[in-house]
DNA sequence: ACTGTAATAGATACTTGGTCTCATTAAGAC
DNA sequence: GTCTTAATGAGACCAAGTATCTATTACAGT
C-alpha cells in the first residue's frame, strides 16, 4: 500500500518533469500529501498537511497539476470546488452525498447524447462539466443494514 | 417589450411573496434590473445597476431567487459562476463560448441515461449538474459568413 | 564540482465573491 | 395607527485564489 502511494507520487512529479517543470522539495512534498489523500480534497487541506509551504506555492502547484491534467476538480453539490487526482481522460464524479466518496464515471455514453441533442439546437459542441450526485453503494447498503 | 419586462419583474416579486417573503423598495429594484438583464450575470454587475443598494442585500435576496427558483446559478467554462433567470423545471444551459449567450436546454433524455449508468455502478442518483460548452447557432453562422 | 540564469518559493498585499453581526427601518397583520 | 417581525445597510470578516517582489534553488553548460 505505502509503496504504491509512493510511485504515485513518484509519477505525478514525473509528469511535471516530462513538461519542463522542475521537480523542487516543496513539489515532492505536495506530490506525497496527494498521494496520500484517498478522496477528493482543497487546498486547504493540503496547507494543514504542510504547515511549512507558502500559500501561493500551494496555489501555484495546484494549477500545475490541474492544467497537466494530473489532478481534476470536482464540484460539489453545495458548490464548493475540490481537487482529486484525475484519470487522464475525459470522466465524470458519482459524488455520494452521505459518506463523500467519489467514484469515476468513464467510458459512458453521454457525450454522444450531448453531441446530439446540442446539434439539433444549432449548437456546435466542445465541451461539457457533468457531476453526479447520489449515494453510493456501500451507502445504500448501510441503511438497509440499520433498518 | 418594455411591458413584458415590467410584467416580468412583477411575476418575480409576486413568487417572492407567494413563498412569505415581502415586497421591498430593494428587491423591487433588483427585480426590475434583473427582468432588464437579457443573459447571465454576477452579483458585481447588479452591484454596479443598483449602487443604493446594500453588498448584502443583494447577495441575501440572489440566494432567495435561487431558493424560490427564480433564479438558477450558471457555471460558466472560466469557473465563473452567473445568474440568470430559471424556467422552473429542471434543465441545463448551452453556453456560447464566444459571444457568452445561454441557451437553455430543456426535455433532454439525459436523466433517464444517467440513472442507468448510475444504476450500473450500484450509485442511486438524486440529482446532477450539467453545464455544455460550445458555439451557438449564430456564432457558428458569422464564421462562416466571414470565410 | 562550479557557476549563471531562469524557474521557483515564500511573504505578504490584494482581489473577489460571499457571509455575519448588529443597530435601524419599514412591511403589513391587527 | 400600532406592533411585531422581517428586511436593510454598514461594515467587519472570511475563504479561495492571484499578484508582486525579493530571495533561493534546480539544473544546463562548462
Amino acid at each position: 500500500m505505502r509503496k504504491r502511494v509512493n510511485a504515485l507520487a513518484e509519477k505525478l512529479l514525473e509528469t511535471l518533469e516530462e513538461q519542463g517543470y522542475r521537480s523542487t522539495a516543496p513539489r515532492r512534498a505536495m506530490a506525497q500529501v496527494i498521494a496520500n489523500q484517498d478522496n477528493h480534497f482543497t487546498a486547504e487541506d493540503l496547507r494543514v498537511q504542510l504547515p511549512s509551504l507558502g500559500r501561493a506555492t500551494i496555489f501555484r502547484s495546484l494549477k500545475l497539476l490541474v492544467e497537466t491534467g494530473v489532478l481534476c476538480r470536482v464540484l460539489l453539490e453545495d458548490g464548493d470546488l475540490h481537487y482529486q487526482l484525475s484519470h487522464r481522460g475525459h470522466h465524470h464524479h458519482l459524488l455520494c452525498s452521505e459518506c463523500g466518496s467519489s467514484q469515476d464515471l468513464l467510458g459512458c455514453d453521454i457525450e454522444e447524447l450531448l453531441q446530439q441533442t446540442s446539434a439539433s439546437h444549432g449548437f456546435e459542441l466542445s465541451g461539457h462539466w457533468l457531476e453526479v450526485y447520489g449515494r453510493c453503494r456501500s451507502c445504500s447498503a448501510r441503511e438497509l443494514a440499520a433498518v
